[in-house]
DNA sequence: GACATATTGTACCTATCGGTATAAATTGTA
DNA sequence: TACAATTTATACCGATAGGTACAATATGTC
């Protein structure tokens, strides 16, 4: 086993590099020289570590996943908070990636997934995309339909609807993100979404407000 | 003013074909060779009546507005009808429009716009598509603002925020309808953000509901 | 230091991109 | 029928796409 030259590059800064691009730029719109230019190498050097444009694509999506998906499923099962507040930070963390660059760049899955009815992605990266985008729902759905406290609010009845509702916010909030909207902007779009499904830090206040209403006018009935 | 040999071709229906191309493919996605086929027109013809791709997009992209997004504006005015029962039609009929076609469209707009903060569709094109972007949360404001009913449901208060989250709600749809959704999938999303805002038709069931229990457990405890 | 191995830089490949020059074909007018 | 005007079809333009051949450069082992 006898060396040779030893690469001029750190194999996982290079695929970090890439991974912003393709979220930038989609996967068509990314292209080898916008590649090479941010990844700091050329196309031989691309080529011979990665394979090419398809097999790197596959890389970067696949660490995006790691780095950004399954980093912040934590929060839906962290110890001693209650279901929504696990929730909306959950949310809000999602929220907080997709509005984090100096420009807006959204949600990568959402980015190229939208390139993926055109039919100009390969096969294997197009399918990766549509599993990393059921990702999110899935731990969504995992979680309403396991946690106790959601199984006691009646929200693991419907677990694939309420999901699907929480992952259609946060498609939504990304494309408005990359439409230059600020996470300020679109924090409240988060709470009215929970307070959708039922899962609203103001409904108990709410319902005690009501209550005390409630009381108060049967009082007055009975008085009367 | 002498004649010549006349077009093969209807110009509304050409510009037809090319609004479809854009929408399944977006602006860079669609190439010129992509547009003639469908269009069924030679590139001469389609550059000595449209111009070039951008002059083409803009003239298919306000097509569009004027087709799809203008002519269901209607129902948010719609005499006889409640607010919910007003936004619910409106909504669900542009789930409709984004769920129309044989494989998952979405929408024009958002999956055109996502190419924009890529930066590689010309200005006007882009000014256009923000624009675009805007009307569906703009009528959704002037709606919530000036609706009697929305302002004693009190929803005028915060016109902006609710008609953002309904537009991110149509926007999440669109890219799930994009993945393969189907319209018997969506519709709950889109009841479930009315619910977010208070404009839920199962609302009032729900506080009569409340009132009832709650009465009975006064009585209970008055009985005690 | 000689040699095998691996990475680098430069130049090049074919295909396709948006866009156009030019001539053949079709129309109305005189 | 002759002519002017307009649209068609074919072929082509330079630029860029993804991808590669090849020689120069740098490393390890003997």
């Amino acid at each position: 086993m006898s060396g040779g030259r030893k690469k001029d590059f750190d194999i996982e800064v290079a695929l970090q590099s890439a991974m912003q691009v393709f979220w930038e730029k989609g996967y068509i719109g990314a292209s080898m020289a916008n590649l090479t230019e941010r990844m700091g190498i050329n196309k031989p050097s691309l080529y011979s570590t990665f394979g090419n444009k398809e097999a790197l694509f596959l890389q970067a999506t696949k660490q995006y996943c790691d780095n950004k998906i399954e980093s912040l499923a934590m929060l839906l099962t962290a110890d001693g908070l209650s279901l929504q507040q696990r929730l909306r930070n959950y949310m809000m963390a999602v929220l907080s990636v997709q509005c984090e660059s100096e420009q807006g760049k959204g949600c990568y899955v959402v980015q190229c997934q939208s390139e993926v009815a055109s039919g100009e992605i390969p096969e294997k990266a197009s399918m990766l995309l549509t599993q990393a985008g059921e990702a999110v729902k899935d731990l969504l759905i995992a979680t309403l339909t396991n946690d106790q406290e959601a199984k006691t609010l009646g929200l693991s009845d419907d677990a694939e609807k309420n999901a699907l509702c929480l992952s259609a916010t946060l498609r939504g909030t990304a494309t408005l993100a990359r439409c230059g909207y600020l996470m300020s902007d679109l924090e409240s779009v988060i709470e009215h979404s929970l307070k959708g499904i039922g899962v609203d830090h103001r409904e108990k206040e709410r319902l005690v407000l009501m209550q005390a209403q409630l009381i108060a006018e049967t009082d007055n009935d009975k008085r009367c």
